[in-house]
DNA sequence: TCAAAAGTGTTCGAATTACACCCATGG
DNA sequence: CCATGGGTGTAATTCGAACACTTTTGA
């Protein structure tokens, strides 16, 4: 933006596009959820949930937008990850794409995905090939989520409310690809007084039950920025 | 990028520019290189280096180009940091502009950096007003290196293929605004196994002299993705 | 000879790991 | 009553932080 020039007239001007990789969790595994192209270029391929930026709206905005128009949701975790800016990665047009990974909750969201948009949770593991570049911004974003809450509690987006401790350790497990210790997971767990205990168990999983708990958003916020550890073998972790 | 549509026709297009943090280090101190904008708007005040994509070039592609028009220099240290969307950023025109940071060693690239743009580094502390959003794109680009720093060996980037502890441990002290223990640091340093001792001094700093060290480039290759951990306060980090 | 910077070890507390058994319950 | 998953403690080790004095040598 800032070539020693009068006027910006004589340059070139590109579409810009926001893909969202949208991760959920449900209280098992963490899945991502893919859309059914129906037009062509890659009519029935599986595709990130995307759009054009229009003219006021900042990525931000745009990408808020999309998942809404997806989700039918607001209030979303969202953060932006990386822009992709390969000449020929649209055919149709030089397109750049700006990414975000959202964080939801898929119980919560279940009811409002909408239909028509042929959206479908994958299992991390079990993604069907994607339109363009899109396996690779997954498998960005996945490294990205990865440093990101081996650093803060992000984590928590992916629960509602109340949540018990094994689904929580499914969830590490999960984004980490690793099997963490129940007990050594616990105790760091209960180290950072991030969550408050519930009279009422969750008896879905098990005879026993499992304790719920929910967060203390005070302290919530005002720690985020603290690290944690959770993660045993952080080696695992690639380049961001 | 991906609408339900047949083509991209009624879509908007807009500039996007790429804008380059440029860290160096000279042996004393952390700096960034910024330039003196010589034309409207905002004509006479700093401004990261920057300029806009062309049709046949990646992003990529676009900030080395850039880079090497001010630093006259190829092969540098260089990565995204994040995209700025927001539609009133540049008064102009709407710009999309992704930042990018770049690693230099001050004393290799002193020679070269052109003179035509009154290119000029200044202490980290001591950065002057800066165009449009460019002070936001700056503190992010410092939050960003602190978690680059964090867990990866990046740093040796900005250090000459000769450097001693004492160099090493400026550099770090700079990038996190902190004091560190000179034993701890060796400790931590030898630990990783990255450095090889010269026979040689560096005697400009001090009449005692500092061995001179290099880098492994084989260990520093392999043992990139291997988390370090040389800052005594992490909580001084704030969020990416 | 002395000022200025380089170089070097130890101790303590905290954090991390490895590891195994009992509990509660619904079927 | 038993199979299933939930919950809990300890010991050994490693890691990180705090801390101060000696060495070298050019001016």
């Amino acid at each position: 933006m800032d070539m020693p020039m009068k006027q910006y007239s004589d340059q070139n001007r590109f579409l810009i596009a926001v893909d969202c990789i949208v991760f959920g969790f449900d209280g098992e595994h963490l899945k991502i959820l893919l859309i059914k192209r129906g037009f062509e270029p890659e009519k029935g391929k599986w595709s990130l949930m995307g759009g054009f930026v229009t003219p006021k709206e900042s990525l931000d905005d745009a990408a808020n937008r999309i998942l809404t128009q997806l989700t039918g949701l607001k209030d979303v975790y969202l953060e932006q990850i990386q822009a992709y800016g390969n000449p020929m990665r649209d055919p149709i047009e030089r397109t750049l794409s700006v990414t975000y990974f959202a964080l939801i909750d898929i119980h919560k969201y279940e009811a409002q995905i909408s239909d028509q948009y042929h959206a479908e949770w994958f299992p991390l593991k079990e993604t069907p090939q994607l339109i363009f570049d899109h396996e690779e911004m997954v498998e960005t974003a996945k490294k990205k989520i990865r440093y990101k809450a081996a650093l803060h509690p992000v984590l928590f987006e992916l629960l509602p409310k109340k949540f018990t401790i094994p689904q929580l350790q499914n969830l590490y497990e999960d984004v980490y690809s690793t099997q963490i210790d129940n007990r050594n997971f616990v105790r760091k767990l209960t180290a950072t007084k991030l969550l408050i205990k519930l009279a009422e168990k969750d008896k879905s999983a098990s005879k026993k039950g499992a304790f719920y708990f929910k967060l203390d958003k005070k302290k919530y916020k005002e720690n985020f920025q603290a690290f944690l550890n959770f993660i045993p073998n952080p080696d695992k972790l690639t380049s961001v």
